[in-house]
DNA sequence: GTCTATACAACGATAGAC
DNA sequence: GTCTATCGTTGTATAGAC
């Protein structure tokens, strides 16, 4: 990649181009899109995307490549508290925290789909995936080490439940509810519950 | 709609176009697959599929019209089990038969995607989600009453969160593993559990 | 009634202007 | 280095053939 002249403006550019795309693909949809519209919102002209980036899905990686430092700070701050049991709950609560935005959950629909049929965005998804799961799993094992949690949960399998919990929460968002009180109870049951069955109530 | 001169064979056209399309919607998505591939699938020419449907969405929305029945009888079967508690894990595994099927999986999401742009399709998908929803509710009221599960849950709260959680499964689905164990005992954590201890945050 | 050849529109991407 | 006018391709849907 060539370094513009004016890197500043540069790269307010492409931010603009990105802050535009992730509106427009997570309402319309990627193929909905067109790259008119999304240089349009971005106020420059039609063809003009292409200067900035290679192509079309270049343009909605990079939405996803943005939030890769949120996760990472993320996870950090969790492992740095001091109950591991709270720790896990409250990366719940972060990772449900865009479920009201109709907007987080259409992208989050679009990225699933599109994953699948672009290998570097699936690189990218399965980066930060990755960083989610390693770091619910480190805490899962700390919970068993204080014997917070039911002992039989495999920490990375169950690391890998806890996000899908989350993501049907986003394909079932509704706008006007909090999901995060009921998410909470949800993950907390599925770490207290022994795999026998009825001992709780 | 006129009748076809010869009812069989036409429904028989339209049911391929239905099979055809639906394992190429699944695969490569709604708008990734074109008309002309479903007619060739089909074995019908091009512009043939416009005969039998109204037009391209028509025929994604035929493919979810087609289970609406199966929904009906999954519901119909449950509501006359004994146990209740048990019912609603067998609604559970039933509605997980197909995640480890990923042609199920794909359309899931391309249903998703497509129910906030078609409002026909809303309707189906609507249609169908209530009838489950429902079955689901009177099956945890049931439990309720029988003292079964956790008596303040709100019976048709619960019931769309059971749905939210299997379809975080579809969104998660590994071909390899079958996710009906895992996914029961999660429900069976969240009905059981009380909502106490909600003292974390 | 059934199906096909084709019109018309729209999109992504580029060649070259500034 | 930055951006715009434009092109080739492709896809839906239809007008009309059989």
């Amino acid at each position: 990649m060539a370094r513009p002249v004016n890197p500043q403006r540069s790269a307010a550019r492409r931010e603009a181009i990105v802050l535009a795309a992730a509106e427009l693909f997570g309402v319309n949809g990627f193929e909905q899109t067109t790259t008119a519209q999304i240089a349009k919102a971005a106020g420059i002209s039609p063809g003009g995307v292409f200067y900035y980036f290679e192509d079309k899905r270049a343009v909605f990686r990079a939405i996803f490549q943005r939030d890769l430092p949120m996760s990472k700070a993320l996870v950090a701050a969790a492992l740095d508290r001091d109950d591991p049991f709270d720790a896990v709950l409250h990366v719940v609560d972060q990772l449900a925290e865009d479920v009201m935005n109709p907007l987080a959950a259409g992208l989050l629909v679009e990225l699933v789909r599109q994953a699948g049929r672009d290998p570097e965005l699936t690189r990218v998804v399965h980066e930060n995936t990755t960083i989610i799961t390693d770091g619910l799993a480190v805490l899962l094992r700390r919970c068993q080490a204080a014997d917070l949690i039911d002992s039989s949960l495999e920490p990375g399998e169950a690391a890998q439940w806890i996000q899908s919990i989350i993501d049907g929460a986003y394909l079932n968002a509704d706008p006007d509810r909090d999901p995060r009180p009921m998410l909470r109870r949800i993950v907390r049951g599925f770490l207290l519950s022994g795999n026998d069955g009825d001992t709780h109530v």
